[in-house]
DNA sequence: TACTGTAACGAAAACGTTTTCGTTTGTCAA
DNA sequence: TTGACAAACGAAAACGTTTTCGTTACAGTA
């Protein structure tokens, strides 16, 4: 290490400051052509690396961000959800020339511990936060730490927090509107109340059903923890109503209910249909392929990034943002519309 | 961020010198215990959080590390495979207390790309490489680059590379003798050229078949890129070749070789025994449950992150390091071993 | 007593940049 | 010709640590 050519060298064999270097590493004005071409020059022949560290301690920059995942689940990555969103802030980051840093924490003592050394590393330009309960009890705590965050998904208390959602109400009446209109009066969901995400895609079905003037049969809701194994129970539970129809709030879950169904005796779609949410890889290779609401994991992911590089860019006086993405129904066998019930 | 608190104010209250300060803040010896405790009283009171990126220039060391992930795969994060493994070294990392960054990428062409960005930064103290594909051609790259890494996978050249891997030519044997116990003749593969798993997995399987001096037909082996729609076309394939069983190379594939098989009419296992390997969730979750080889993604990961973590320690005069780690059979309902077959 | 060795510090260098603040040079307008 | 102004640099400060090196004090030994 000790032998790595320093901008030092460099100015030296170029004839000029450290500072004019720095200026055309940086690509800062005022520096003449031929001086420019020559420094450029040595740097290409010389292969000179400026030291990133020393970068970040002069600039008061790193240019990497954090992302936060907290999931109570023991196994977050079981779920395609994360990954997904994983990959694509991944990409985002690159995109924008950002590194980033991967933090899971399961419990929340651990997510809070996770946090605290995240806030006093000093380390981040800003941090991406993903929580899949609506507990976020640490938002002070990173106001205070007045470093740039962005939640990925609305916290229970959003307010002048920049966050990225999709639009899970309309993701809720979007699927359960679906089976309205398919003919289904007795219409069940499994929703979660862990996040904001759950409340509003249960409310997305109320808001349905209240809209063809049908009451909301409380035997007709059943909550489960996003796990295919709570979606299972939750449709076990549900089974004694005699659903004809089931909305569930997650294609996981909907995976977990459909087994249920099976082992029940019931077929999908014929005995009752099924609605998931999420769209992910599991949904389409499903027997039988899930109907379910899309949303644009990936989009969200770089959304996210980009408004967290706009805010840092920025030096923190952006007006909040909070970006609400659009979701879609896809239509698929699993809720028997390509069927003769319709 | 001017106002934050430094090491040189901490030694001013303390009444001692920065030098002092830092050998307490890094435990080391030759203070006194009265001077040792006044200066953490100053650090507890004042809050005092000593700067990271100080600390990295001043020490070269940033306890970073980089974890590239390299697959053909559109979504690499669709098999869940990286992920868990992904999850895994998070964990480690968080153990040895080191902060984890993440770099996929898809093409040979962005490979290469990502990882002289990574190299040229200076940042990172070590990386963990995963390639989906046998090609490393910048093996030597990193080598010249004189920073310390560990393969997940055994490269195709090996030789003086620190690596952990799975045993998985004794996955391949394990699996065909199963199959072969359980009376099977004419037991097909579907294999992948893709990396060493590969081909060790396929070498497994023929090990077992001439252990039992049975011949290799060719006509029983087709190729996977390990994505579920290969499984499915490689066992269409197959079909021709009338297999009573087949090993697939990766669980993800089974389920494209199982939806093949139903799609022509054959159950399974009743028709055809399928062994898996892998042992992900969706193999738990599949029906019929897959019979598979489990292969410890977890320790693989956090294996490396310590294997890593000791060498950076030990300056690099470390022996090479190539573990192998071992793998079991798990044995479900997919092989027919629980049926009237055995 | 004189010498040796080590514990316990402090001063200053080192890490490699960016940034600030001069100074010089040249151009243009008054 | 003079003054103002900006372009084009260089010198040095700044970033906040760790590490090296030197000095002092004191214990133990001959």
């Amino acid at each position: 290490m000790s032998n790595r050519i320093t901008i030092q060298k460099v100015a030296e064999m170029a004839d000029v400051s450290k500072a004019t270097v720095s200026r055309v590493l940086n690509e800062y004005p005022h520096v003449r052509p031929e001086v420019r071409e020559k420094v450029q020059r040595i740097i290409r022949e010389t292969g000179y690396q400026p030291n990133n560290i020393a970068r970040m301690l002069a600039s008061d920059r790193s240019r990497i961000i954090g992302l936060v995942i907290s999931a109570s689940a023991q196994m977050v990555f079981n779920d395609p959800y994360f990954p997904t969103l994983t990959e694509a802030i991944s990409k985002g980051a690159a995109n924008n020339d950002l590194i980033m840093a991967l933090f899971v924490s399961y419990t929340e003592w651990q997510e809070r511990n996770t946090l605290s050394g995240i806030l006093s590393a000093g380390l981040f330009d800003g941090l991406i936060i993903t929580s899949d309960h609506k507990e976020s009890s640490f938002i002070p705590h990173l106001k205070s730490a007045d470093i740039p965050f962005v939640f990925i998904g609305r916290p229970s208390d959003a307010d002048g927090i920049h966050y990225v959602d999709t639009d899970n109400r309309r993701g809720g009446y979007l699927a359960t509107e679906h089976l309205i209109q398919l003919g289904f009066r007795r219409i069940a969901t499994i929703a979660s109340d862990q996040n904001t995400a759950g409340d509003d895609r249960v409310e997305g079905y109320r808001q349905a059903l209240r809209a063809h003037d049908w009451p909301c049969d409380d035997n007709l809701v059943a909550y489960g923890d996003y796990s295919l194994d709570s979606g299972y129970r939750a449709m076990r539970a549900l089974l004694p109503a005699a659903p004809e129809a089931v909305y569930v709030a997650s294609d996981t879950m909907a995976l977990g209910a459909v087994r249920a169904l099976r082992e029940a005796g019931l077929r999908v779609p014929e005995d009752i249909a099924v609605v998931g949410h999420d769209d992910l890889a599991p949904a389409v290779q499903a027997d039988p392929p899930l109907t379910t609401i899309r949303q644009p994991i990936g989009t969200t992911g770089e959304t996210a990034v980009e408004k967290l590089a706009q805010i840092i860019s920025s030096n923190g006086n952006l007006p909040i943002q909070q970006v609400i993405l659009p979701v879609e129904l896809v239509v698929r066998a699993s809720c028997g519309a390509k069927t003769d019930r319709n």
